[in-house]
RNA sequence: GGUGACGUGGCCGAGUGGUCAGGCAGAGGCCUGCAAAGCCUCCUACGGCGGUUCGAAUCCGCCCGUCACCUCCA
């Protein structure tokens, strides 16, 4: 069966085009990562989710894969113009914002990168071959700053240096920002450098001793601008042309901008063949903002502690939603259109993730019963995996991709006996499923840490024993008919949180999904 | 003002010319001591107005609306 073409949304042409990797069967990309300066958001993972699923598709299809992912532990300025001196950056301003919880800058960078993996980990996104940070890259920004300078793409001032868009053709092809005039008319409460040669020039470098992170330049103490690190990275780790580069909408312009004339000017020729980008989420049908309160980091939701009140009782109460929900919800919507993420539907996939974890359970214990009889189901699930990975290969299509996927959940369950065969074709159809979507089960044994420690109650010893307690009472009371009894027990249980399930093979429970 | 994306049933969300998306919620049924879970059945929509066509959610034009970016942001 041949593989269907991968076909992505390239936003250089506004095309969806077949993805063609310079080296045959062989992607190769770099995926803008964050800047680690808070925990990190539903949003930003919405946009690595992309990069993870760019991925998988195209394992799924035979390929290899070369991801360079970055953490930028750099602080850029707030405003790229801003050249103030004391002018203070996001980082610095954490800083001060928490200044008794960590000794300096760097602790601080250290303790948001080690959160940041762990969601990674969580949300079961595979990791990147190659993850550079900013700052063990600064020696080779200079170098490429000072190779713009001597080749006349850049020029330096008082307080910088800066990249000389007039330098480059086809500045702005990417977000459509070709005119000058344009930038100066929109409304920007921008400091300028009086020493700028075109209001569109950008910064390189940053004269400023008195930054809490600086190194040493031609041009005196300072640090790099923000565009430069992921020229320099990617450059450096995949050559001078590759693939693919991914990033959240809001980085078309300025940064993947100025990106682009930075490699063209330095490599002499285009880098990058197709750029992806994600589009913001909004957040129960708004802009998601602490001031709103639809803002949730990725613990809020998976680990929030019990003084966390910001997040919605719902969740708290059940001790976190399940990280694979997370991701599901984050894949009901296609990457390039508006998604609106609410509550309902983190319940709503947290049911789903659970269904297949129940197939998965099923599954194991027929394959371990390894029943005579033929295999209903091989087929079926073979082509529902087509179906999927062809919804995967247009352009990440991962509602309809779920969607048939589904399908392949609800074949186990419609299967009453589950024969050796079926079942192996059935763990099969789960592994493929899992591979591609990242949705049946984690990849990563590290769970999560939270701050305040878990609130998962319900898998304490104690607890657990004192509902086993209840489920024998309960059971007892079936047993001699004293239903009244027996329904008293299953209120209570349900108060803790735990539903019941009387099965042919016995009663079950788990912990209640809440709903909205 | 510039640029781009989008508008599908109560809700979310697939679908680029003619035949089923799917899910959630809701209704009925099977199962159950009663439930729960699961299964089966039902609920049939494409912002507005024109146009092309035998036929349009789908193509074209105009209009209305939403969202985003335009040097903080994924």
């Amino acid at each position: 069966m041949p593989s269907p073409t991968f076909r992505l949304y390239n936003t250089l042409t506004h095309e969806t085009e077949p993805v063609e990797p310079i080296e045959e069967e062989h992607l190769r990309f770099y995926s803008c990562g964050p800047t680690v300066y808070m925990y990190a958001h539903i949003g930003n993972f919405r946009s690595f989710l992309t990069a993870d699923l760019i991925r998988r598709t195209a394992e799924a299809i035979g390929w290899d894969v070369t991801n360079v992912s970055n953490i930028t532990d750099v602080g850029h300025l707030t405003q790229d113009d801003l050249v103030d001196p004391g002018g203070e950056d996001k980082m610095q301003r954490a800083l001060e914002r928490e200044g008794e919880r960590f000794a300096n800058i760097y602790d601080l960078a250290r303790h948001y990168t080690e959160a940041f993996l762990e969601d990674w980990g969580a949300l079961n996104l595979r990791e990147p071959e190659v993850r550079p940070r900013a700052t063990e890259h600064v020696t080779d920004q200079l170098e490429a700053v000072i190779e713009l300078v001597e080749t006349g793409h850049a020029y330096t001032t008082e307080q910088g240096v800066y990249f000389s868009v007039e330098s480059v053709d086809d500045y702005g092809h990417l977000s459509g920002n070709t005119e000058a005039q344009q930038l100066e008319a929109t409304d920007r409460d921008v400091v300028e450098d009086p020493e700028k040669h075109d209001p569109r020039d950008f910064a390189l470098w940053k004269h400023d001793p008195d930054h809490l992170m600086h190194w040493h330049s031609p041009w005196g103490w300072g640090y790099p601008g923000w565009h430069i690190e992921c020229s320099v990275m990617g450059m450096q780790y995949l050559g001078d042309r590759f693939d693919l580069h991914t990033g959240g909408e809001d980085l078309i312009f300025p940064h993947h901008e100025c990106e682009i004339a930075q490699n063209q000017s330095l490599a002499g020729h285009p880098v990058v063949n197709y750029w992806v980008h994600t589009r913001f989420l909004q957040v129960e049908g708004e802009k998601m903002s602490k001031s709103t309160g639809n803002f949730y980091t990725v613990r809020d939701l998976i680990a929030p502690g019990p003084n966390d009140k910001h997040v919605p009782d719902s969740v708290r109460e059940q001790g976190g939603i399940d990280p694979l929900a997370l991701r599901y919800t984050l894949m009901q919507g296609q990457y390039r259109k508006p998604f609106n993420f609410t509550l309902d539907a983190l319940h709503t996939a947290a049911r789903h993730v659970r269904r297949y974890q129940d197939a998965a359970e099923r599954v194991e214990e027929a394959l371990e019963a390894d029943a005579a009889g033929p295999d209903h189901l091989g087929d079926r699930l073979g082509a529902i995996h087509e179906r999927t990975l062809e919804a995967m290969c247009d352009d990440l299509n991962t509602p309809a991709a779920t969607a048939a996927a589904l399908e392949g959940v609800k074949a186990i369950e419609q299967t009453d006996r589950l024969s050796g065969d079926a079942a192996r074709s059935a763990r099969n159809w789960l592994d493929r499923t899992n591979a591609l979507l990242g949705i049946v089960e984690s990849e990563h044994d590290a769970e999560p840490a939270t701050d305040d420690g878990s609130q998962d109650g319900l898998s304490a010893g104690h607890l657990s024993s004192s509902i086993n307690t209840l489920l024998e009472d309960r059971e007892a009371a079936r047993t001699e008919g004293e239903y009244a009894r027996a329904d008293a027990i299953r209120d209570t249980l349900e108060a803790l949180g735990i539903e019941v399930m009387d099965t042919p093979d016995g009663t079950e429970w788990r912990r209640t999904i809440e709903v909205g």
